[in-house]
DNA sequence: TTTGTGACCGTAA
DNA sequence: ATTACGGCCACAA
């Protein structure tokens, strides 16, 4: 059972990611301390509250393909948030080598801190 | 209680 | 390049 505070991991981790920068579901969910847990972090993208905005779009399959099915609202929503941080979004597919993050070790060691 | 379903992933063909 | 399969496991029916 994931912990009570999985999805706080999660959404905490996720803020780390900057702007023109892209994660994969898996890759999030290892960072937050829960690897193999790529489907828990798609659960707690689609149950997260609006209070406090997260960068969800930069959240992408581990081959770089956006989530969502292509033509979908959600994937166009997402295709143009990224496009507005200067990632290349081909035919819903990312680059993952150009804009893949990888978090220093100091942010790493920060948030490992929980 | 059992079953089906995902904003998924790695491996193998 | 794509398909298939097993693993993953919280959640809803």
């Amino acid at each position: 059972m994931p912990k009570p505070h999985a999805y706080k991991q999660i959404t905490e981790t996720l803020k780390l990611v900057p702007a023109g920068r892209v994660v994969s579901y898996g890759q999030l969910a290892d960072l937050a301390g829960l690897p193999g847990r790529a489907r828990l972090v798609g659960r707690a993208l689609k149950l997260a509250d609006g209070d406090t905005p997260l960068p969800w779009h930069r959240v992408v399959r581990a081959d770089g393909k956006i989530a969502f099915p292509a033509g979908s609202n959600e994937a166009q929503e997402q295709r143009e948030r990224l496009c507005a941080e200067g990632v290349e979004v081909i035919r819903y597919r990312i680059r993952l080598s150009n804009y893949g993050w990888q978090p220093d070790p100091y942010t790493l060691l920060h948030q490992l801190k929980y």
